[in-house]
DNA sequence: GCGGTGACGGTCG
DNA sequence: CCGACCGCCACCG
């Protein structure tokens, strides 16, 4: 599979990867799609996928180990999908990083 | 091309 | 722990 070529081709690539039960942050999604920090960028190609999409977007949570996505914007619905897939998320959408953050081998 | 904007990240109070 | 600021970067009007 060629990498693609767009920004949010790539972010959509390394999403992909994140296995189930484990989480990513937006600024480690960055940097292994080679888009640097734009951290930021991730948050936005996230929240521009379709409804019902096969990406799984609620394994990206911020840096600081918290749900980004405001409860009334789909936060509810992200943390009961990591809750689903065994990841323990605080009712104020605190989860481990420690325990269920992403170690991809190879590449940074 | 310019400027506003954001599901970020790190620092400081 | 929480809020305020500032730096970053690609998207969009």
């Amino acid at each position: 599979m060629r990498r693609p070529s767009t920004t949010y081709g790539r972010i959509a690539a390394v999403v992909r990867r994140v296995p189930r039960g484990s989480v990513a942050t937006y600024g480690q999604v960055a940097r292994l799609a080679g888009l640097g920090r734009a951290a930021r960028q991730v948050g936005y190609a996230l929240h521009a996928l379709p409804t019902g999409t096969s990406i799984p977007w609620h394994r990206i949570i911020n840096a600081g180990g918290r749900i980004s996505l405001p409860p009334d914007a789909g936060g509810i619905d992200q943390r009961l999908r990591l809750l689903a897939e065994g990841v323990t998320v605080t009712e104020s959408g605190r989860v481990s990083l420690e325990r269920y953050q992403w170690r991809p081998r190879g590449r940074a």
